[in-house]
RNA sequence: GGGCAUUUGGCUCAGAGGUAGAGCGCUGCACUCACAUUGCAGAGGUCGCUGGUUCAAAUCCAGCAAUGCCCACCA
């Protein structure tokens, strides 16, 4: 038997599509038969993090699926009804962002082509590219349930997102309002608070002075005007008010003054208000209602009037005068020129300050009032926070637990309305006919104060479906023209359009806005299980899953809002646990990011060194829940181990001939150390690789595994048995136990490394089957025998023997090792060359050393390329010495360089003297001896005695090289 | 302004009250014998700083410093 003499891991990689053919990935088993019921096993329940489909599989997908993927093969192992739902995200804004900049270089923009047609395009490219991520997660290996795969916007999840909204709809919890929202002026569109990325940027604050209007004192000295600080002029325009710190004596004889606004000459009151800093500036605050989340709050104590300056792409509205229709920062410079002019520019510091962004576009976010959609979060949050409390739902690693807690305490009311087309339509109708009426009398309104549409809701709903004013009043002339039920508010929540009105009317317009694409996302683990639909019996069964597994940097964005919906809609917690890992990072410590150019790509290293030495990496790379730093080479020491795991393999496989299937001497008396030993170290492996994995201790099982198999098994074990296999007294016991651990650990080795470990599967199952007499084309075989499993995807998970861990071995073993290394490093540093075979004399006092040394003397000679091994006292004086464990090991040589033999004791021996200093040192403190235990004071001793034993010896042979 | 994380050999990181660990890199030696994507051996660290608890601290506690991240209404 045996495999190719390269590991060639592209090679190994095709039984993905066997995987897929024979079905293991299917989370159904019984759906063949006819069964809608998931069959009597426990379900294991993952839902991916569902990539956007404008993604392309980068290191962090590549980490974040690796470890899902290593938890559901491990679970499915261990026998559970694995199930991994794969799907994407349709990603609102970020993917709409995409498809108008391909639109862009044809000349076209959206709103140009319509919403209609838009949506058509949006559609053709996802159906054209927005599978690139999913083929690539069947690279990485990911044995998701495919025939779960979905889509956030297919339909079953849009009807579950619909349902959703009319549900929390009719519970009052969704609402429309006007609010102070975060506004992206180059995506059109509000975005949620949590949206928002504040960078550190260095401004400007700008002090101005607003003359008071009534002087306070007519000397000509005295100081008539108030002076504020800010670090957006342009906002000034809007301004409706100064407000104080109403402790503040500065100030306190100016409340309830009236300044007059510079370049508006417009008058507003000084107000007295706690949210103001008199530590901060000149402790007097310009207040811009619509342009401030604090001011806003000020404003709506004080009931000031709003006035909007900005528009919703940045520019100055028609409230500004002569600045209409400037950009914002344009309109900054002209009024920080005026104000110089007009001498009211009292100063301009330096200051560096947050300033908020679009995450998505990173344009800086402008804070405007608008008419959204706002999901009531206050009750769900406190829900969400009990069942964290309570345990319902455990985080790995707990640590992140307060931040989580922490947010929701803090959680301000969700606005889930964008105003963009790709996405879920909000599933809200207006009746024409019944808001008529309102509608011109908000429409009139609205003329009266110069056309600046800042009240008025469905006006705006008007506007934004895309019409312009002149429609919208020849709509009005239709609208009018029907009867009007005043009784009828004319909205209509339902997920289907309505059919008519109760005022008999048939016309409705849809909301045109479409909800935050983490609407849906919230919904997800629920929402793939057909929530709302019709197979309610899978989600009794998948749901709650079992196990979450994301970044921390989407812990608010998106696992705290599941863990709301899905009590608030399902009535139960989505997940029991939450794996939380890291962000990967470069060696340096920086995020990988294309325009800093330090991207590893996953399928380079996949190209390069293989899909299981870029699993094995990133696994071996990083600790739970910690970001991973990662370099080039740490996919090269992957591949290396990847590398020894075939040709370990290839060794045991060429060497299986005679091996008989059945065969199984882990019991007989026959074993000798090593072989206790190998199998011992091996049932403590699974032990712990079971016990971690259950706790998400991914990287320290694949760091043991690691150890095992390479520095135990390869280093000691392998090397060990090579001449046993040529003695047909041993070579029986010696394959089975090859094959035993062999088997054993590329099982355990398969979650993490599913390619090449399947391959390895593959031959060694080919042997037995053909050893058993079967042909290699006969294919399924109704057999008990899990070695023949069809493959090790679906074979059991090993065991482990408790009585199979003999710690006896392990120490034998220990002193034999000690030894082997001993000799090896006598030899390396007498330069002995590692061709030249040589004598070892043993001198042991002890006569159970003797008995281990003599029973496994072989081992020691084949190690350590000796011929043979005596007891006693060298013959001749022409010795090198070592001592392990009170065991003086002599090599006699023809030779020695005596000299450099004398240097290699004097270091020696100074460096036993600096321990024994130690030592003694310890053993004369008076406070030790009486305070520590026993056992330790035991060891101490021992150890001192051993050391010096050691030392005096060496001192001895010292004194002899010197003097002969 | 709060909070969290990190600080161990040149680099990346484990560990954990009782003699400092790994991988990479480096040095020396070794290629017909599973593997040079290898083997054997070696050099290299007062475990960020200062206190405290303890017989004993890299490890527990407190404070400090540096770095990174998150949150917050100082315009």
């Amino acid at each position: 038997m045996e495999i190719s003499k390269v590991y060639n891991p592209q090679e190994t990689e095709k039984w993905y599509n066997f995987w897929l053919e024979k079905g293991y990935f299917s989370s159904l088993p019984c759906r063949q038969a006819g069964h809608p019921e998931p069959g009597e096993r426990r379900a294991f329940t993952i839902v991916i993090p569902p990539p956007n489909i404008t993604g392309s599989l980068h290191m962090g997908h590549a980490l974040n699926n690796t470890l899902q993927d290593v938890i559901i093969r491990f679970k499915r192992m261990q026998g559970y009804n694995a199930c991994w739902v794969p799907g994407t995200d349709h990603g609102g804004i970020a993917t709409q962002n995409v498809v108008e900049k391909i639109l862009l270089k044809e000349g076209i923009t959206r709103q140009e082509l319509g919403r209609e047609k838009f949506l058509e395009r949006m559609w053709q490219w996802r159906k054209e590219t927005g599978d690139t991520i999913l083929h690539q997660l069947k690279k990485l290996g990911c044995s998701c349930d495919w025939e779960r795969l979905r889509f956030t916007m297919d339909d079953n999840c849009s009807r579950a997102v619909l349902n959703a909204f009319v549900e929390l709809y009719k519970q009052g919890l969704i609402y429309w309002g006007s609010r102070l929202v975060n506004w992206c002026v180059r995506c059109g569109t509000a975005l949620a608070d949590i949206e928002v990325e504040y960078r550190e940027h260095k401004g400007h604050l700008w002090y101005i002075r607003y003359p008071l209007k009534s002087a306070i004192s007519h000397q000509p000295s005295a100081i008539n005007y108030i002076v504020v600080a800010t670090t957006r002029p342009e906002t000034m325009l809007g301004d409706t008010a100064v407000a104080v710190n109403p402790q503040d004596k500065r100030y306190k004889n100016l409340i309830g003054k009236t300044v007059i606004l510079p370049l508006m000459n417009r008058e507003m009151p000084i107000i007295a208000d706690e949210l103001v800093d008199s530590s901060f500036g000149t402790g007097a605050v310009k207040v811009t209602p619509a342009h401030d989340p604090v001011d806003f709050e000020i404003a709506q104590r004080h009931q000031l009037p709003e006035v909007k300056v900005i528009d919703g792409k940045g520019r100055m509205t028609g409230l500004t005068d002569k600045y209409a229709g400037l950009d914002r920062s344009q309109c900054r410079e002209e009024v920080v020129k005026d104000l110089q002019t007009l001498g009211l520019l009292e100063k301009v510091e330096e200051y560096s300050h947050r300033i908020g962004h679009c995450y998505r576009c990173g344009t800086v976010i402008e804070p405007l009032i608008s008419e959204q959609w706002f999901l009531s979060t206050k009750e769900m949050a406190r829900k969400a926070m009990k069942v964290v409390e309570e345990g319902k739902i455990k985080f790995f690693p707990e640590r992140w637990v307060g931040p989580y807690l922490q947010w929701l305490e803090n959680l301000r009311d969700w606005c889930i309305s964008r105003q963009i087309w790709w996405g879920h339509q909000i599933p809200v109708w207006y009746c024409t006919h019944c808001l008529s009426n309102k509608i011109e009398v908000i429409f009139k309104k609205e003329i009266l104060i110069n056309g600046i549409p800042n009240i008025g809701g469905t006006y705006l709903v008007l506007l934004r479906a895309g019409l312009s004013d002149k429609e919208i009043i020849g709509n009005m002339e239709d609208f009018i023209a029907h009867d009007i039920d005043t009784s009828n508010d004319g909205v209509i929540c339902s997920i289907e359009k309505p059919v008519k009105c109760t005022c008999g009317n048939t016309y409705f317009l849809q909301d045109p806005n479409v909800l935050d694409t983490w609407f849906s996302s919230a919904l997800w683990p629920f929402s793939v299980f057909g929530w709302s639909g019709k197979t309610f019996n899978e989600l009794e069964y998948y749901y709650p899953t079992s196990a979450l597994v994301t970044g921390y940097e989407i812990l608010y964005l998106w696992v705290a809002r599941m863990v709301m919906m899905g009590i608030e809609l399902v009535g139960d917690i989505p997940f029991e646990n939450v794996y939380i890992h890291g962000i990967v990072r470069d060696v340096s410590g920086r995020k990988m990011s294309k325009s800093l150019g330090n991207v590893i790509d996953p399928l380079d290293i996949m190209k390069t060194c293989g899909t299981d030495a870029l699993r094995f990496a990133l696994l071996y790379s990083g600790v739970t829940g910690q970001d991973l730093c990662l370099s080039e080479e740490s996919f090269l020491m992957a591949r290396n181990f990847a590398n020894k795991i075939w040709n370990a393999s290839r060794f045991v496989l060429m060497n299986l001939e005679g091996f008989t299937t059945s065969y199984s001497p882990l019991t007989t008396p026959r074993l000798d150390l090593a072989d206790r030993w190998i199998i011992s170290e091996y049932n403590s492996l699974v032990k712990s690789v079971t016990k971690n994995l259950g706790n998400y201790q991914l990287s320290e099982v694949v760091g043991d595994i690691y150890e095992f198999f390479w520095h135990k098994f390869c280093d000691w074990y392998v090397e060990l048995i090579k001449p046993k296999l040529s003695q047909t007294t041993t070579r029986a016991d010696v394959q089975a136990i090859l094959v035993y651990i062999l088997e054993g650990t590329i099982k355990l080795l398969h979650p993490f490394m599913p390619f090449i470990t399947e391959e390895i599967w593959q031959s060694l199952r080919q042997f037995r089957v053909q050893s058993l007499g079967f042909k290699k084309e006969t294919g399924e075989l109704s057999t008990t025998n899990s070695q023949l499993s069809a493959s090790i995807m679906v074979s059991p998970w090993p065991e482990y023997d408790e009585m199979m861990i003999d710690k006896k071995a392990s120490e034998e073993m220990q002193l034999l090792m000690d030894v082997v290394s001993a000799i090896r490093n006598l030899r390396s540093e007498t330069r002995i060359p590692p061709q030249e075979k040589i004598n070892l004399v043993f001198k042991i006092d002890s006569s159970e050393k003797e008995k281990l040394i003599q029973t496994n003397l072989f081992s020691i000679l084949l190690l350590t390329n000796s011929e043979k091994l005596e007891f006693g006292m060298p013959q001749s004086k022409d010795c090198v010495l070592t001592i392990v464990d009170g065991i003086e090991i002599y090599i006699p040589l023809t030779a020695i360089d005596r000299e450099k033999e004398i240097k290699r004791l004097e270091k020696e021996i100074e460096n036993l003297s600096s321990q024994i200093n130690k030592i003694d040192q310890k053993m004369s403190d008076q406070n030790f001896l009486n305070k520590a235990p026993e056992e330790e004071i035991k060891k101490v001793k021992q150890r001192l005695k051993e050391t010096k034993e050691k030392k005096n010896k060496l001192e001895q042979t010292l004194l002899c090289l010197k003097g002969g």
